[in-house]
DNA sequence: CTGTTAGCGCATTCAA
DNA sequence: TTGAATGCGCTAACAG
């Protein structure tokens, strides 16, 4: 392995190693005479030189790289955040590490704990939600880093998340607006923060309207698209079931309208379905779908700022954001007005 | 920061630090007293000492991270793969780390070389195929590295690809074989080995059941949304349009159904479509979608104990490896016998 | 069994 | 303007 250091640039131009480290350093107001600076220059180029990074991050404690912890990279949720991310940190001459926890807290820590040890300017976070105690070392640490979509109600630092309440409520209200009495909502894991304040809307919405209130209609806890698809089950096998259905994930609304068919219904006639799906199959689903959809490049443009800025401020305390932005309902032809012979 | 090193382990325990990186290091068969030990042991365990894996690195040239390289991991296809990857990489005790190279050769080189120079162990590429030099660097460099999905006729080197040739003639037989004559091939970037051998498959088809031979059925350039539309408006489009379409990609297969959908065509009835597709919406299309569907886990696997392979092995030269893994035709309800009105 | 020494490649003092 | 010296944290070869 021919690497080139600095040593062999300083042997071949008579200096001294210290000099051309300066030189190559990039910086403008080091004090070095023009003739020795063409001269290491050129021997540096001529020899493709480049600086071997593992020793400037060990020197320097400073990687240029920052990891991403999500849940799921084959979501196209996360994976479009993470693309998001990725074009952002690239243009800002960051690298991206990109870590899949499967929502398993111990994974997310490991993964973390790992990236410590290793050197890396800061973290992305979506996380899985089970522990906190991770989460609060890197702030014990003043490691830089930003929670994304998910955030803790104990624990104050720089957050990216959807508007939840407003999103969830808008979806209730519409289908409301519709005719709809009977909203049963798909709600993923119980736990996430994400997840509390969905229900918080929808059940807003629900009282507000006057619409039914039953706790058999709201159910689910997981979300993959098995989880989904026994969850719509379940609420189509109520004795008096739903006729309408909020869905609050992207596998959980495959699975959803796997259900729907298995059951030989139809979408929007014998039900109509609104999903939390940021892919771009929804508009060419059985039924083109009607869905709450987020601003990834946003949310990944937004995070990686708040990021930097982090990064950037050294020690200096700058103070906590908590940023949230606005997702869309796109109506599609999955929700319709409730036919009267279903109430 | 209060990071823990072997010198202060070393100062408590009374021993010196190369002592210490002995007994830490967790190679069972160094001599040191059992009493050193336990002592050492204990108070790295009550300071939570971890090594410092960057100077570890620097030391060893050994990261114990892998990248994986690919075009655009919102894509199903690739996220499918990463996953996999991921998760066979982490069992193995490395750190996987992915990069999105948007199918920009330039983009895909800046990252190798960034990688090389930070150090890392080995790489996992779906090279995007304008330029090779890079990939020829790597061999030069005796760099483990395994290419997946797409390989360069000129070089010879690990890869895993699909059986393309087989698949595009699979479906292009099972079309014929429902009375299709006319079946246009929607091919994606034309450079690809991966484009290239599935139009081989195609043409191999066409010829030996005697179908349409005509260069305007296939057509496209371009794995975006966007592209397939447009791609699939020009082929129906033409004087005497095609009965049938295979669409070489998960986002050209989107494209190919909006424009479908905006000619007012239904599927099966008025035209089938066989989609290249690995992503769960499949089933939930507008007409559930027969697809050929990849079997992303264990490419993903095959990738992986490939490139582990190669690490293990230091310096020794080991055979290089084409594995061709098998894919799937899976009949759904996008396919149909040809309408005798439509011949 | 344990300590000493050396050095990976780099950037940063301080001295000349 | 340049050189010399130092150390980041770790491991490996060699002494003792």
């Amino acid at each position: 392995m021919t690497t080139v250091t600095l040593k062999d640039i300083a042997k071949l131009a008579g200096v001294h190693p210290s000099t051309v480290s300066k030189i190559l350093s990039g910086k403008e107001n080091i004090q070095i005479s023009d003739g020795t600076r063409k001269k290491v220059q050129t021997i540096a180029q001529e020899l493709d030189y480049r600086p071997n990074q593992l020793a400037q991050a060990f020197r320097l404690k400073k990687t240029f790289t920052i990891a991403l912890i999500i849940p799921e990279i084959s979501n196209s949720f996360f994976s479009g955040i993470a693309k998001s991310i990725e074009k952002e940190s690239y243009q800002a001459g960051y690298n991206l590490v990109v870590c899949n926890t499967e929502e398993n807290s111990e994974k997310e820590e490991k993964y973390i704990n790992n990236f410590i040890s290793r050197g890396i300017d800061g973290f992305i976070i979506v996380p899985s939600q089970k522990s906190t105690d991770h989460i609060k070392n890197l702030i014990k640490r003043k490691i830089p880093f930003v929670l994304v979509d998910r955030s803790f109600p104990s624990i104050q630092t720089n957050t990216v998340v959807s508007d939840n309440v407003i999103s969830a409520y808008k979806c209730t209200k519409y289908l409301s607006e519709l005719g709809h009495k009977r909203i049963a909502f798909i709600r993923g894991i119980n736990e996430l923060s994400t997840i509390r304040l969905r229900l918080e809307g929808y059940l807003k919405a629900v009282k507000e309207f006057n619409l039914d209130q039953d706790s058999e209609l709201i159910c689910g806890n997981g979300f993959t698209l098995e989880s989904g698809r026994n969850s719509t089950k379940e609420v189509l096998s109520l004795e008096k079931p739903p006729t309408a259905l909020i869905v609050s994930g992207n596998m959980l609304t495959i699975g959803a309208i796997k259900a729907i068919m298995e059951k030989k219904l139809t979408i929007p006639n014998d039900i109509s379905i609104i999903g939390y799906v940021d892919d771009d199959w929804a508009s060419c689903a059985i039924t083109p779908l009607t869905v709450i959809s987020h601003q990834l490049k946003y949310i990944g443009k937004k995070s990686f700022s708040l990021l930097l800025e982090q990064i950037k401020s050294g020690d200096i305390d700058i103070p906590v954001s908590r940023v949230e932005i606005e997702s869309k309902l796109i109506i599609r032809d999955s929700t319709a007005q409730l036919d009267e012979n279903l109430k």
